[in-house]
DNA sequence: ATTTATTTTGAATGATTTTGTCAAAAGTAC
DNA sequence: GTACTTTTGACAAAATCATTCAAAATAAAT
């Protein structure tokens, strides 16, 4: 139940790699992956599968970590975030039925 | 289960008011209220509130719909979007009773 | 069918947000 | 201390988003 962030922080710490090597396998510039990994920028669609393949973790938990932390930040301030959330999940479904 | 462009479309015309009238409540021009009611622009919080202001209705459920439009808009071409959804409710759940 | 009212579209513009770079400051380990 | 890593914040470029406007399309009324 951990961000992306704190994920791939994990990850890199573990094999004890500086930012600069895995940034540098991103192709971008160090500071912005630390500020990724403490939560202070998101990350882009291409950035996360490039972690997983960097990582070698499953590329679709990692996109699944990655966008429901967008969620959670969208709704974050709301009181009504949970009702919010059962709500989409609702049309989400809803919607999948009706697309042919 | 609508979303807020149709809520609001229904609303306005069982009224049977022109876009122009509603429109002029919000202050803003009728081409943005009809890609508003159509789904074709996101309306903004302040615009949600004088909506719920106008028809009468619970702001709260306005806000609801907005905000989950937001979130299916999100993860709408994603096949992982329900499992998103159910993971960002997790996170969200888990932050309540983390945060005192 | 012509006129009138309403709605939709799309191009142009402006504002805001996002994304990134860089260099200096802060922190860690030796 | 020095060397290395991480964090910070100012700044610029790029991308996204909101808005306006006028014209085109649609619908309604007579």
């Amino acid at each position: 139940m951990n961000s992306l962030g704190e994920t791939i922080r994990k990850l890199r710490e573990d094999k004890e790699l500086p930012l600069r090597t895995v940034a540098a396998f991103l192709d971008i510039d160090q500071a912005i992956l630390s500020k990724i990994e403490r939560g202070q920028r998101n990350a882009n669609r291409k950035q996360v599968i490039k972690l997983a393949e960097f990582f070698k973790v499953k590329e679709t938990d990692l996109l699944i970590s990655w966008l429901s932390d967008k969620l959670v930040y969208e709704v974050a301030d709301e009181d009504v975030a949970l009702k919010t959330l059962q709500v989409a999940e609702e049309k989400v479904k809803y919607n999948k039925t009706k697309r042919k």
